[in-house]
DNA sequence: TGTACATCAGTGAACGCGCGTTCACTGATGTAC
DNA sequence: TGTACATCAGTGAACGCGCGTTCACTGATGTAC
């Protein structure tokens, strides 16, 4: 694998007057696929990025201000895919328990298709990436409300019990825990993948369904 | 909070003839302080541990081959506390449930305490620390192993239901999503954070415990 | 008891690296008159 | 229809930074004779 050979080295012929937005698009689809294609955040440098769209790297300036911006665009986006995904998979599924199930074996499976991004999206430290409240927003507003709202309506329809946000939490702590693990020890002695989130989603669903204990009894 | 300053403008006295590898644990002292004062694995470079330690940067090299494995004996020792932290929370206890439950907190608890830590040891790329195997025998030769004793024996007792390898990794997969989680994204709106904790270990212990339905009946 | 010498525990200066970012500029292109 | 000019979309060179690591060295200290 030859890294030190550029992979366009073939200078980016300059725009016409007024399609300057076109480089944008060009930088951000760019520094995706360096992350992609080298599974490793520091490779995406602003020099790097400049060389594999052929621009130097001070045009990176003219749309973004700074490589923190950049790197935060570039997630957006990936998390806004990451969504529809979600998203997909969920629709026309009525009964929300089901929906739970798809829903997690689907965060999974992205997960484990995009781990870069995944790193960078739910596995950084909180200070490299832009201020709190936009990366809170982010996930808040993603898959995050469609499992709220699957969890509500369980609960609601007697099919879960317990505190509906503990759970929520319970529910991604799990589909999160299992999919950071296989990303950062994929050396491990695991198990079958697959048979391995069977497991865990259908545990975790039998820990929560009405049981002949009644709630009570629980405390 | 003045980073600038270094912490200790003094320059270390010369180890006396015979006395060399004094240098070896201060700095490897140094280095783990320096860690947990700036939860910044970045701030961990050979040049900030010997200043820290009083010292020039090539005498780092008398006593380690290169970064990688300074950063590395870090752990080392850092996974052999956590080791120990859980033996001596799990010891005594014959239930080997309660002892599941037990070693979940106090997973959650130390990983929690040792942020920085636990991200080097748990969370980091799998190519950025030493060899694989290296790192998977200090994994498995953890707390793990009591965590494998646990849960055969709980379901030899017929206390819990299932593949013991599968309950093993999604244990881990538990008490590491949340801690995890926890740790990079504390601005969310977290549920009360013991309370999490123990409904999560709750809730998959009741999803592994025998039900009235049959274990064939869940094919 | 005195001295030459080997060894030990470091030091000082420098290497080359890639990085983010800034600054003054250039050349093509569209527009106003 | 022709030309001066503003603007747009970039470029080229350089800045300062901190990093890991290497290399030749130094000065104190213990040891052999």
């Amino acid at each position: 694998m030859d890294t030190g050979t550029p992979r366009t080295p073939t200078r980016r012929k300059k725009a016409r007057r007024g399609e300057g937005e076109k480089l944008r698009e060009d930088i951000l689809e760019a520094a995706e696929r360096l992350l992609i294609d080298t599974s490793d955040e520091d490779a995406v440098s602003i020099r790097a990025v400049a060389a594999a769209v052929g621009v130097t790297p001070p045009s990176i300036y003219l749309h973004f201000a700074d490589k923190t911006e950049l790197l935060f665009q570039v997630c957006q986006a990936h998390w806004g895919r990451f969504d529809d995904y979600l998203r997909r998979a969920a629709e026309r599924i009525d009964d929300p328990v089901k929906r739970l199930r798809v829903c997690g074996r689907a965060y999974v499976r992205f997960g484990l298709a995009n781990p870069e991004h995944y790193r960078i999206l739910v596995m950084a430290k909180p200070q490299q990436l832009p201020p709190n409240a936009d990366i809170a927003e982010l996930l808040l507003n993603s898959g995050f409300t469609q499992l709220v709202t699957a969890v509500e309506e369980a609960v609601a329809q007697g099919q879960l019990i317990g505190n509906p946000m503990l759970i929520v939490f319970s529910a991604w702590s799990l589909v999160h825990g299992i999919t950071s693990l296989l990303i950062s020890h994929p050396y491990l002695p695991w198990p079958d993948q697959d048979e391995l989130v069977e497991h865990l989603i259908e545990t975790l669903l039998r820990g929560l369904a009405p049981d002949r204990r009644s709630e009570e009894a629980r405390r």
